[in-house]
DNA sequence: CTGTTAGCGCGTTCAT
DNA sequence: ATGAACGCGCTAACAG
C-alpha cells in the first residue's frame, strides 16, 4: 500500500477519526491544532502525524460555531464596469486575505439586490461588512449595527450611529482639480457629474464649483445620468466655449477624451480626471488626474473593521483618504 | 415601549428564543423557516412573528454542519489587473449568488500563494471551487477532487481526474484571426504573446500560426513576458516589415495601439484582438477583436459545477466556449 | 402536524 | 498535560 490512505467516499474524516488513530483523546487533537494551547511535543507530534495520513483538516465553520464568530467579511460592490471598482476589490480582498479574513464577494448592481444580498449575509454571521456600493443601503446599514455587525461604507454619504466610514478627501480634489486647470489657461470651466448616483463625486464637485469661484472664474455644471465612459462620451457635444473640464472620474474622462477627439477637438480643451485607474496612463489617453489611492484607502476600511469588531460600542467615526495630483498630457 | 424588541448586547438571538416566545418547540422554529416542511400555517405564523420581533434569523453555518454542505465557493482568481478578469469575476459572482451561492473570492497573484489559499478553503468544506487563476495549482486540485470538493478550471491546460474545465475555442479563435487578418490585406503576419503565462493565449498562438501556413503568409512569434498592456506597448517596436498582428488578448493589443501610434504608424499595420474587453469598443482603439463571451462561459462553468456537485463520481468533461469576430476599425 | 431525542464537528471547562 | 463531559445552533429521525 502506498500514499496516504484516503478516507472513506464521501464520509469526512473528523476530529474523532484522528484521536482514535493516534491513541488519545479528541481534545488532544483539538488542543494540538490550537495555538497557545497546551501540548506536549510528543503527542502533538502523533496528532499531526495521524491528520497528515488521514488527509484531516479542521472545520472551521464547527470551530466558528464555538467561538461565535466566522471569519468572513461580507464585501458589496456596484459599478464594476468602472475599472476603479476592480482595483478597489482586488486591494480590498487582498487585505482581507492578508489577515486571514475570507471575503465573501456580493455585486449589487441594480438597487434593491443590495437589500436583500446583505440580508442573506446576516445568517452567515460575518464578522464584518464592506460596502463600496453607490447606491446606499440605508436603513440596512442600522439593522447591521444593531446586530452587532461591524459595517464600513467607502465613499458614501450616510452618518448612521455605530457605522464608520471612509471616504476620499473631495474637498482638496476639488480645489486641486480647479487649481490645475487654471493654472493651465483655462478660464471658462466645466464639470461633468452625475446628479444621482454618487455621492462622493457630488461632494467633488460642490468643493470644484466653489473652488472655481474663489479663483473667479467662471463654471458651468454638465450632469449626466451616470459617471460612465458612455455619458462621458455624449458629454462631448456639450462643451461649446468651455476651455477647462473636471471629471469627477476617469472612466468618464476616457469617454469625454474620445469623444471629444471624434470632434477634432481635443488638445484645445484642458481635461483633470479623477482616481487615476490604469487606463489614465495609457498613452491614448495620458490623463491628468487626481489619485484616490485605493490600497490606503483599503487599508483604512479594514482597520476600522477590525478596531471595531475588537471594540463594538466605539462611536462611529470617519476616515479620510488623502489625495495627489498625478499631471499628465491633458492639463 | 415601541418597535422590535432589542436582544440582549452581544448575545445572538437563537432558534431557542424563538421557540420559548412562540410557545413552540425548536423542532417547529427550524420547520418554520425549511421549504417543503410540514408545518401548519398556523404555528408558523407564530413562529414568523416571533422571529421578526426578536430579529431573529436562521444560523445557515449550524445548518450547514447538518447538511454537510455549504454554500460557499471559492473563487480562486490571479491578474485582476486585466480588464478581462474584472468582467470575468462580475459574470462568475453574479451567477454564482443568482444560484444561491455565495462566492469567497480569493486573489492569487504570486503563484505559490494560489496554494496556500485554495489549501484554506478545505477548511471551510466549500461546495465548490472555480479557478480563472493563469497559474496552475496542478497537483492541489487532485486533492480537491480526491476530497470530493468539486472544481472547475477555466481556461487552463491541465487534465486531473475529475476535474472539470471550460475553455475558449482557441482553435476557432486563431483561424479566425488569421483570416480576418489575410482579408483586410495583410501579408506579413505575426502574433504576440507570452511564452510562460497563459495555456489559453499559447493555443490561440498555436492555431493563428497554423492558420497562417494553411494560408501560404508569413508569419512570427514575438515573445512576450507577460500578456499585459506594458509588454504589447514594448512590442510595437519589434514589428519591423510586419503588417498584419494578432494579440492574444485585448489588454496587450491596447498596449500595441498606442505603442505604434507613438511612431506614428499605427494605421499601416492590421490589428486583431482577443477577449472583447469594454476598451476594445472604445473609439481610441476601435479594435476588431475576436469575442469571448464571458457571461456563458461562467455560466458553462457553474453548470459543470453543479452538475459535478449533484454526482460527484462522473468523468472529467470539458465545455468549450464559443467565439465570435468583432469588426472594428483595426482590420 | 408536533415534540422529543440524538448528533453534526468542534472548543472548553473541570477534574485528574 | 490529559481525558470526560457539556454545549455552540441547528436539523434528522423517531415517536405520538
Amino acid at each position: 500500500m502506498n500514499g496516504p490512505e484516503k478516507p472513506a467516499r464521501g464520509r469526512k474524516v473528523t476530529s474523532f477519526d484522528v484521536a482514535q488513530r493516534a491513541g488519545v483523546s479528541r481534545a488532544a487533537v483539538s488542543r494540538s491544532f490550537t495555538p497557545n494551547a497546551s501540548v506536549s511535543p510528543e503527542t502533538r507530534e502523533k496528532v499531526v502525524r495521524a491528520a497528515k495520513e488521514l488527509g484531516y483538516r479542521v472545520n472551521y465553520l464547527a470551530r466558528g460555531l464555538i467561538n461565535r464568530r466566522s471569519d468572513f467579511v461580507g464585501v458589496i460592490a456596484a459599478g464594476m464596469d468602472n475599472p476603479y471598482r476592480a482595483m478597489q476589490i482586488e486591494q480590498i480582498t487582498k487585505n482581507l486575505v492578508r489577515r486571514n479574513f475570507k471575503p465573501i464577494l456580493l455585486p449589487a448592481d441594480h438597487g434593491e439586490s443590495a437589500d436583500h444580498v446583505m440580508d442573506q449575509l446576516l445568517h452567515y454571521n460575518v464578522s464584518g461588512v464592506l460596502v463600496t456600493s453607490d447606491a446606499p443601503p440605508t436603513a440596512l446599514c442600522a439593522e447591521f449595527a444593531a446586530a452587532g455587525v461591524p459595517i464600513v461604507l467607502i465613499n458614501k454619504a450616510d452618518t448612521i450611529p455605530s457605522v464608520d466610514r471612509v471616504v476620499s478627501d473631495n474637498n482638496a480634489a476639488g480645489k486641486l482639480a480647479a487649481a490645475t486647470l487654471v493654472e493651465a489657461g483655462a478660464r471658462k470651466l466645466a464639470v461633468i457629474v452625475s446628479s444621482a448616483t454618487s455621492y462622493t463625486a457630488r461632494c467633488r464637485q460642490q468643493a470644484f464649483v466653489s473652488a472655481c469661484y474663489a479663483l473667479q472664474r467662471d463654471v458651468r455644471v454638465i450632469p449626466v445620468e451616470y459617471n460612465s465612459y458612455r455619458h462621458g462620451l455624449a458629454a462631448a457635444s456639450c462643451l461649446d466655449g468651455v476651455d477647462g473640464v473636471f471629471c469627477v472620474n476617469d472612466y468618464m474622462a476616457c469617454g469625454l477624451i474620445d469623444g471629444l477627439h471624434r470632434q477634432g477637438g481635443r488638445d484645445s480643451i484642458r481635461i483633470v480626471g479623477h482616481d487615476d485607474i490604469p487606463q489614465a496612463a495609457w498613452s491614448a489617453y495620458d490623463l491628468t488626474t487626481i489619485s484616490q489611492p485605493c490600497d490606503v484607502q483599503a487599508e483604512q476600511a479594514v482597520n476600522l473593521l477590525v478596531s471595531r469588531m475588537d471594540e463594538p460600542a466605539q462611536p462611529e467615526r470617519l476616515e479620510v483618504t488623502p489625495v495627489s495630483l498625478v499631471r499628465r498630457g491633458t492639463a
